[in-house]
DNA sequence: GCGGCAACGTCAATCGATTGCAGTGCTGCC
DNA sequence: GGCAGCACTGCAATCGATTGACGTTGCCGC
């Protein structure tokens, strides 16, 4: 083992084996024409033989581009408990199929407990070349901030009203608006939402499924007013919440969660409360996650479209690292109704 | 927008704004005490004034290291179709966690066809201070000719005699033994594997069931020979196996499948054929994802700690970046019996 | 035989930081 | 008063590659 983690070569032991200056392996392999066709040859023979690869720190350096996109996971939101949501980790994979599609490398870091000036930080360390932050956390302010002085940034959440960054998502407030619809056509009157309104993306589903009720309360005076409850990510953080709901005495026949992992815990606090989905409570979740499909029974969410969000998340970077400053984008995104909201009885 | 991507501050702005040269704020930022503590706060104070942040590719090139792992998913077996085993993905999550917890970035690399020197080239171009391979593929020789020669590279997946390379993973092939055995016991007597025996992994998962199977047979005329089914890892491939078997009227009463995906996939093709599970076929999986506690039935399947693993996964590499040459790690892993596999009756 | 023009290579500056070594200026001690 | 010594600070080399601005060589034609 003595030969490990020798230095590496450089393009200087190249030069020197060909018989060149470092000047011509530099062109040789990013073949330039100034190089004579047979010499290019032979040096790219002698590095192969070398097993050289290109520095690409110095690379990086010099050419003041690193091939790489940033992916951002702010949880100032989540003290501690790291947090595995399958719709996240997903979204990430499918962002990772289409950078490397692109030729570029990923660098994922995540930011537990952002503090002052984070994002510019991360943007000014000059590790990549365009930042996706995935969710906005209860990070507005700084990305407002960010994106007015630094365009390839993208930002995976909910579009706000004066929020001047680039954003992708799912039109959250329409879709929870009709994931409430649907509770109300189908019989359900005292509906409660689960979830942080703090979240953009929470607070949309939020400000839909309100909206709905209210709409509806104006013909129907039996509709519940909106309620929220603020609910932890972590992995017991639903369950207590109903737990405790239903020991309050608050009446409810349906759950509107944020999230479908808030929905799965829901579920499991309602059945070992003795109650009955979807006959007692209804359940909807959002996202669509794999699991959703699987649950007992299974749930009425929203989907949303992983691969294409990703894909436009990506493209939209690349756009704006190009220089164009292009607005946000709303994607579609459809309720998938499924037994957790059968029709009572 | 006009002062967007203006060019970043440099030390030498900086050292210019403060009166001092760069050596001395290259100092103050890094805490050196040959710099007078008054000169510290001042160039600090500008610096933040300017929102200056250290140049890390600069950096890196001078100190050789980058702060930074790699994490590769080498992608040899599948042609196309992104992979998005939530197994993997959470994996993902996990190591960014453990990663990001030591001060680290993580550099993710989907290597999706894997040319001459693949790794090589990823770890010559210095853009991380060691890797982690998340699956051997079929990249062993790859795997087994680098580690001779690099020191800070561990890898996810089976231990395989004759493999050199630091591995950390579950003992699948005990752990698949005692899902077989567990399927003998509760009566089965045709048993199928699904999966692709080339994978390391799956390859010790299918050695774990056909001993299994051969020591029960001794005793036992019944119990048919083990058999394997290759299939792919896409969305529909265990599926369209399962529904060729049918349709090739084999015989069998449990299905042994290499993962959780395989798995849940299997059930719907089972379903669709009008068998029930777990009277007709009992099924298994193996990893133990969020999935398999909510199918219908519930999947019996064998129990990886995830955090652990990417905890020893990272815990590992650091150790090795330090110049410890460590052995192979097995994890323990246990199955957990669901409905899936109750007995028929 | 020599001017001139390709064609091909090399020199050296540059990217932005780090750090060993060499001052510089001031203090204090004899 | 002179000098040793200390506390800072700056110079310049360095990391490894890229590239514009020059050399150099060879060959052709007149």
């Amino acid at each position: 083992m003595s030969e490990r983690n020798q230095p590496a070569a450089t393009m200087a032991d190249i030069a020197a084996a060909a018989g060149v200056s470092v000047s011509t392996v530099s062109r040789a392999l990013s073949g330039s024409p100034l190089v004579a066709s047979a010499k290019v040859e032979e040096i790219l023979r002698i590095a192969r033989a070398a097993g050289y690869v290109v520095n690409a720190t110095a690379r990086n350096l010099r050419l003041k581009r690193t091939q790489t996109i940033g992916v951002v996971i702010p949880l100032a939101h989540e003290t501690g408990q790291p947090l595995t949501d399958p719709f996240l980790s997903q979204m990430i994979i499918h962002l990772a199929d289409e950078i490397t599609l692109r030729g570029y490398g990923m660098f994922l870091q995540k930011v537990l407990a952002p503090g002052r000036d984070w994002l510019q930080q991360l943007i000014g360390s000059g590790r990549a070349d365009g930042f996706i932050v995935i969710g906005q956390s209860t990070e507005r302010e700084t990305l407002q901030a960010v994106s007015e002085r630094y365009l390839p940034l993208v930002v995976w959440g909910g579009q706000l009203a004066g929020d001047g960054y680039c954003t992708v998502g799912t039109d959250n407030r329409a879709a929870s608006r009709a994931v409430t619809q649907h509770l109300l056509d189908t019989g359900r009157r005292r509906l409660v939402f689960l979830g942080n309104p703090q979240l953009p993306e929470l607070g949309l589903r939020f400000a839909g499924y309100a909206e709905a009720l209210q709409a509806a309360a104006r013909q129907d005076a039996n509709i519940a007013p909106p309620r929220s409850v603020s609910v932890h990510v972590t992995a017991n953080g639903a369950y207590n919440a109903v737990r405790e709901l239903i020991a309050d005495g608050v009446e409810f026949d349906a759950l509107v969660c944020g999230s479908d992992v808030i929905a799965v815990s829901a579920l499991r606090a309602l059945t070992s409360a003795g109650l009955n989905v979807p006959r007692d409570v209804a359940v909807t979740g959002y996202d669509d996650i794999p699991l959703a499909a699987q649950t007992n029974p299974p749930l009425t969410t929203v989907h949303q479209d992983l691969p294409l969000a990703a894909g436009t998340l990506v493209e939209r970077l690349f756009r704006r690292m190009d220089g164009h400053d292009l607005p946000s984008v709303t994607l579609s995104a459809h309720l998938v109704v499924r037994e957790s909201t059968a029709v009572a009885g």
